[in-house]
DNA sequence: TAGTGGTCTAGACCACTCA
DNA sequence: GAGTGGTCTAGACCACTAT
């Protein structure tokens, strides 16, 4: 072997994994044995090895070896995008429409998760997000203007309050819950839907340090569907 | 700074990113130069910002330098765990029920999926997953059993299609679909639901290497959310 | 073509944890 | 106490790409 990169190990190593060579549970051979059968450093073992960890595969433990992990937490992951990105790479054309935009102090649910007083006004949108003039999505949103005053001067009619915030604030962190809910009068209005119809729910939340940005809670129109690979 | 390891330093950068130090798409310091600032080897600083570029907080190109990510694209992760795990992380206690377990042709739909021939049989399932008695979730399920012969002798009473072959199948790849769905009159039979309620719906295709395995569509009990962090 | 990140190496020391 | 992984370093060379 005189070609070896750690990413080429670490795929050399999954397919002994998934061969079965090394069944679920067992201890693989040690960091330096491998540098010497793959002819090759030990960081450069330790690197393929820490990342088959980091993806769930393996499990490290000084001392104790490396196992092959005995029953695998398989990951989805989803990239939270800008809906209208979602929407574009479809082909479709995209469009918002801001129902509602005003300023009034949250009922206590939200206060709790932006974390503002009794008496602090947030901004209070309504927007239906549209692909080839249908309705994708309806979402209803709070931000926290004192965390970021300047979306006031924004111009939210060119840019949906999801882009302009992605935008403009820094790197953030946030909680994300999915559901399903049935459509209420308000909602199918919104997505032109049936009331009662099941839409797909995400309920997301986020900031930055310690100042809460914004909480949403996004419907996808009827039909919708959240693709991934484990 | 004397007590520096890459993931401090990871974690310094993500600061200096958040507090606005470096803007949206701003170009940062090349590796060597904040080796020097953090009086460390370039390997160290290489550490640091590969990981950040794998969380999508930054975005390195050669020659071109690292800069700030424009348009972060942030990721939610889900574990994708058994679900006896789940129901017994809330505290209940858990219990499956096979309705129906049987062998045969299935439909061209799933044929697809399991890329099983015309006359190629597969196994059937449906299962109920109970926490505390109440129905939890209900799944229907086909099993390749060309690829996993040995699942016709697995004591499935005893444990569910799901754990076992997890226990027992090496690492494997997936495909995953979340949607929302009105619960059709079978389904609410199985979850002692109404008819129509929303229910958050998984569907997922696994595979090692070639040999597809598996292939499930399993129905959460009405409101059912899943939760996960950006 | 020059400048940046990507990677490898050899050696070293440390930190954890199993027996 | 001994064996394993975790990490750092200093130096080197390569690969890509912006200009």
């Amino acid at each position: 072997m005189t070609t070896n990169s750690h990413h080429k190990i670490r795929q050399m190593l999954k397919g002994r994994i998934e061969s079965g060579e090394w069944e679920l549970g067992a201890l693989i051979p040690r960091e330096l044995a491998l540098a010497e059968e793959y002819n090759c450093a030990r960081t450069t073992i330790n690197r393929a090895l820490q990342a088959l960890a980091d993806e769930g595969v393996v499990v490290r433990k000084r001392k104790g070896g490396t196992r092959v992990c005995r029953m695998p937490v398989r990951h989805a992951k989803f990239g939270i995008s800008i809906l209208r990105e979602q929407v574009e790479v479809t082909g479709s054309e995209y469009r918002h429409q801001n129902v509602v935009t005003k300023l009034k102090v949250p009922p206590k649910s939200v206060r709790a998760k932006l974390q503002t007083s009794e008496s602090q006004e947030a901004l209070f949108l309504q927007t239906i997000h549209l692909a080839d003039n249908s309705p994708y999505a309806y979402e209803e949103r709070w931000v926290n203007v004192e965390a970021v005053p300047e979306i006031l001067d924004a111009p939210l009619d060119e840019i949906s309050v999801n882009e302009w915030l992605v935008r403009t604030v820094p790197f953030s962190s946030g909680d994300v819950i999915f559901s399903a809910e049935n459509a209420d009068q308000r909602v199918a209005g919104a997505l032109e839907c049936q009331i009662g119809d099941a839409l797909f729910v995400l309920d997301r939340t986020t900031w930055v340090g310690e100042k809460f940005i914004t909480t949403i809670k996004l419907y996808y129109r009827s039909g919708y569907q959240l693709y991934s690979s484990l």
